[in-house]
DNA sequence: GGCACGCAATGAACCGTTTCATGCGGTTCG
DNA sequence: CGAACCGCATGAAACGGTTCATTGCGTGCC
């Protein structure tokens, strides 16, 4: 069935006939492995081009490494995933390593593990994965055959290395952003409970109490809104209208990011424009003129080549664990301006 | 190096020593086979359990299947091809199998091949791949080893199937629709010479060829204009400004895809919004209000879905190929509207 | 000229799974 | 009662690479 017609491809074992030699002899010309003579290397070379020969990787990976690194991803709509998988991918470039990305599916509760088996079944050299979701035991287990980075996860393992944003910082510049133009009235727009169970040490769970803390301590307390949304912008939109829904509507929203904003930004536009709007991640359509929103940047290219370089280190035998944490920053765009005249709250 | 710390995760043989029985019947367990008894299953099931066991699918594809399917796609920035993704994961869904994607890379020309090949050498029951550019030659060779559907070619080989779009069609409702409006002056802004070769027949010089046909048929072959762009809304942004600066600016423009057409549309902005735009993906974001970019659906989605099914067909036996075309219809939004007053042409 | 030495090349073992040809004990049928 | 048969379990041979210990051979050294 794998070669449904023509004949069966080339083995290492054909091309070592072929050139006349032993199958280590090819096994370490493929590699050039030291030791092999040139009038080896030209033989062995010629018949590879004659037989068209490609080693199986399935092979090599039993004793050898695989050359091959998985990436684990949520979800392909949210544009911060994609900038990722755009800096892990040029961080590879130039070097033997291939990338595989297995998106996060099967079944609620199962996302992220399912995957992160998918490949470590699959002999990878290293594992990229971004889930908050999946325990630290688990992780600790996977982490003692397979070497590890985490995205977005603040904890600190000592089997596996993190890549992550400093998410308290950058919703407090969110929050001081929003509370410097006037805004009292500030709701928080975040997924569902169980991506931002509250000491989880989630970003989400983390921005969410930053910005319950921001509130109270402008003495703004009494104003927390907390609105749930499910993924997608859909999803968002469909939740920011039951927001502003309420009796006294928020003036500003706070998404959790930049997919929710989208959505919020799609509902405040049908319902008050001027109502400002702030994001989180700084997603590529946030420049674009006509959405132009306020978001946090937290460098998504930057941190999926800084996740694949340390993965890189720890194959090349780092034992450490490294813990790195990326700065954000806040872009302002025009969704965010001060409050528009309304009356004041009762 | 392949388990740092710990000691060596569990094989079959582990498993059935502690469930006292032969390699073999653990292995017709796991593939849960013809011919094993009650008691046998449980006490594997045990072992399975008490000893964590995992199976090495790189070992499993020497013999059997790997029970993974490969994907290559040209860039995760263009929200085009991660609806694809979206499709086919979710077509995968409650199967066996698992979905590792290939990002494209590795210098101009070679782009597609290499990360075909990477998903071949792999040991991939069967491959997805979205490359215009790659020979037919090539793929027919691989194809006697591996089952392959191929996304956006007009080609119709004996060996592999193909689902496509019909670029014509969609190109045609875009300028029908333009010229319904009233516009004459049409540019139309698209990728560079190397993806719109002429005769070549990928989607993007179908596109611009009908695009010119169409412009001469309705008596304005003279005022044919067509600009060149990179990959990307950056680069579609510059060259749209280098297009806004000709002496007679179009009215309108009709971007190769939506990408450009965002970069179209920022340029737009800023030089005059008064002209139209038009693009062609239906991308996600081309139905937020805000941008609200008049564009042609091809349901990238069951695109995605749609390859995945005939892949997995092929993989269950089907020898004849299929060649699905998907027809395409046009989104009316907010970029396109009759053209300003302006002056006459001279 | 003999000996130790280093480089090239080799044969065989190994990796973890599937598959195939057999073995074995117990029923069913003639 | 023996033969054919059946369902379950097994041992051994693949699969296609890598790795390790060993051999063969030409050199330099004393």
């Amino acid at each position: 069935m794998s070669h449904p017609n023509g004949r069966r491809p080339a083995t290492i074992e054909d091309v070592a006939r072929e050139a006349g030699v032993s199958r280590a002899a090819v096994s370490k010309v493929l590699r050039n492995a030291y030791g092999v003579s040139e009038g080896m290397r030209t033989r062995v070379g010629a018949a590879i081009e004659h037989l068209n020969y490609r080693p199986r990787i399935a092979a090599r990976a039993m004793r050898g490494s695989s050359f091959t690194l998985g990436i684990e991803i949520p979800d392909f709509a949210n544009q911060f995933f994609t900038m990722v998988l755009a800096g892990a991918t040029t961080a590879l470039e130039g070097t033997d390593y291939q990338l595989i990305i297995a998106p996060a599916a099967g079944g609620p509760g199962r996302e992220g593990y399912r995957a992160i088996e998918a490949l470590a079944d699959r002999q990878v050299d290293g594992v990229v994965a971004i889930s908050p979701q999946v325990s630290t035991n688990w992780l600790e287990r996977l982490a003692e055959h397979t070497p590890i980075v985490m995205l977005g996860r603040h904890d600190a393992s000592e089997h596996y290395d993190t890549v992550v944003g400093d998410d308290s910082e950058g919703a407090r510049l969110v929050m001081e952003h929003l509370l410097g133009l006037g805004h009292r009235r500030i709701a928080h727009l975040t997924r569902d409970e169980e991506v931002t169970a509250p000491g989880s040490g989630t970003p989400h769970s983390l921005r969410l109490e930053t910005y319950i803390a921001s509130m109270t301590e402008s003495g703004n307390g009494g104003l927390v809104r907390v609105q749930r949304s499910g993924e997608g912008d859909v999803s968002a939109y469909e939740s920011t209208l039951a927001l502003l829904a309420d009796d006294e509507p928020p003036t500003a929203i706070f998404a959790g990011h930049d997919e929710l904003a989208m959505g919020a930004l799609r509902a405040v536009a049908e319902v008050d424009p001027g109502i400002s709007v702030a994001g989180y991640d700084n997603v590529r359509v946030a420049s674009h003129p006509a959405v132009s929103l306020t978001s946090v940047d937290q460098a998504g290219v930057r941190m999926g080549e800084r996740a694949i370089r340390l993965l890189l280190e720890r194959i090349a035998g780092r034992s450490e664990p490294v813990h790195e944490v990326i700065e954000p920053s806040l872009v302002v765009r025009g969704s965010t301006r001060p409050p528009s005249a309304g009356p004041p709250g009762s």
